[in-house]
DNA sequence: CTAGGGTTAG
């Protein structure tokens, strides 16, 4: 910020001969610097600028289609039409990815209408944004139809095309898309692999990310933190540390702050409490993302105490919370039995942190107080929160019913809950157990012709786990694996060992 | 100076 002042007075004193060069020194500075602050501090310099060139213009614009205030660049740009110089090449763009991030494809036609006036109507980074635009909102229809009148079409046509697809609804027609490509780079493979992340197809991920390794291609951060996020799902601890490593190679233990975030998580999701806790203490600037990583690890081991211990530590070495971090906190609390503590951490949150609650944190309340068997303050609670209750806070609620037997509000939140989501099969499923534990034999019967009617099922339970190198698959009661007998009465012994 | 990819929660 300094400099940036220095080179705005060099530019008072030497005119306007070089406000060119200086200008896009000192805009590119403030605008590249992820600072809502400087953006202010860069727009307000441009508006001394008598006649900005389209360059200067096109800076702007390309700050704010990628800040939190897309529709700012959409102003701006109007402020051109009428004042400014011609737009060029570079200008539609960046308007277009400002469209995009709004999700307005109205005004996204707009533009591109503009695009065709000053002719860059056919350009292949205008269509290539429409493409990205069309996704973006969902018309993946019209983002093909763009894409198959291309006259030319470039890695990033397809690439854009991919990602319409993934974030649509069938992953399966992104991988066409995807093997069709005439040639695939980086961005291409990350595209892909992060789409089945974000659909959990984790290990088609890992397959796509092992093909990718074949195929010579250098994975950059943004590749390498989808197949982390799926490493950590399947608890692929041999991926995650060889990712590891191969970081290591490149960059010599200093990540970047959000590959140093995925580390943590991927690590504590294997079960390797001692390595994410290495890596927390061996990253060099400890931010809001990776005490958050840290805090829900540990409330994922149930280490309730180290987690308060660990809040305090964040918050006396300066770093602000944010709503997720009180998720961590609060979910911590829960799996702990620290109703205490978890509801006066939930006070402090708007208090002394000026964090408001959302619905994510009042369903944590109402499960802290659920798990603890406190039934009626849960309902008192969700009859006073300011939001309505959704289908997670309802399903915590019944949850909880199921546990302590009270069938009269569980009744209450299964109601709410059929209501929100007919199709949920988990729910008719708890409210069963709910009616058999408490011996209702005609209510199990008829909550069993209901799901007949409604024709849902519950698909059953799964999970995962990689022993030696060799992941397994196993289903709720599984009995195909050689050794189940010996798991079971195993699992038998350690569970008396508790009760006793 | 343009386009394409990304973490922490339940």
């Amino acid at each position: 910020m300094q400099e940036a002042k220095l080179l705005h007075s060099r530019i008072i004193v030497s005119g306007l001969h070089h406000q060119d060069i200086y200008l896009r020194q000192i805009i590119t500075s403030l605008t590249t610097t992820p600072n809502p602050s400087s953006l202010l501090h860069a727009h307000r310099l441009f508006d001394h600028i008598p006649h900005p060139s389209t360059y200067i213009y096109n800076t702007m614009f390309r700050a704010y289609a990628s800040s939190p205030y897309p529709h700012q660049a959409l102003e701006l740009y109007h402020h051109m039409h009428v004042h400014g110089p011609l737009p060029d090449n570079y200008t539609f763009p960046f308007l277009l990815k400002a469209c995009s991030s709004l999700g307005d494809i109205r005004r996204g036609e707009i533009v591109h209408g503009q695009a065709f006036k000053h002719g860059f109507g056919y350009d292949v980074f205008v269509q290539n944004s429409l493409i990205i635009l069309y996704g973006a909102s969902c018309r993946v229809k019209m983002a093909r139809r763009v894409f198959d009148e291309m006259g030319f079409r470039d890695i990033a046509s397809w690439t854009s095309l991919v990602t319409c697809y993934a974030n649509g609804r069938s992953i399966e027609s992104a991988r066409r898309v995807f093997d069709r490509m005439p040639e695939r780079s980086v961005v291409s493979y990350s595209a892909m692999i992060a789409g089945y992340v974000r659909r959990s197809r984790f290990k088609e991920a890992v397959v796509l990310f092992r093909d990718m390794m074949v195929a010579k291609m250098e994975p950059n951060d943004s590749t390498i933190m989808s197949v982390l996020c799926a490493c950590a799902n399947l608890g692929d601890t041999n991926m995650g540390k060889w990712l590891h490593s191969f970081l290591s190679r490149k960059t010599k233990n200093q990540f970047d702050s959000r590959i140093t975030t995925a580390l943590i998580d991927m690590y504590f999701k294997c079960g390797s409490i001692k390595k994410a806790l290495k890596v927390f203490e061996g990253a060099k600037e400890k931010h809001v993302g990776e005490w958050t990583a840290m805090l829900s690890g540990l409330a994922m081991h149930g280490l309730g105490t180290q987690l308060i211990e660990a809040f305090e530590e964040m918050i006396s070495s300066g770093v602000k919370p944010n709503g997720v971090t009180f998720v961590a906190l609060l979910s911590g609390c829960t799996h702990s039995g620290l109703v205490n503590e978890g509801m006066r951490y939930f006070d402090r949150m708007t208090s002394d942190f000026g964090i408001e609650p959302n619905i994510v944190h009042f369903g944590c309340v109402v499960d802290l107080l659920g798990r603890a068997g406190f039934i009626e303050q849960a309902v008192h609670f969700i009859r006073d929160m300011p939001v309505k209750a959704n289908a997670a806070i309802w399903g915590a609620l019944l949850s909880a019913c199921r546990v302590y037997k009270n069938v009269e509000v569980g009744e209450l939140a299964a109601s709410w809950l059929i209501n929100d989501e007919p199709w949920n099969g988990a729910l008719y499923m708890v409210l069963l157990g709910l009616y058999r534990d408490a011996g209702r034999w005609d209510e199990v019967e008829r909550v069993k012709e209901e799901m007949k009617k409604v024709g849902c099922r519950k698909s059953p339970g799964c999970s995962l786990i990689e022993v030696d190198g060799i992941c397994r698959e196993f289903v709720v009661g599984d009995k195909s694996h050689p050794l189940t007998f010996e798991a079971c009465s195993t699992l038998a012994s350690i569970i008396s060992e508790f009760e006793n």
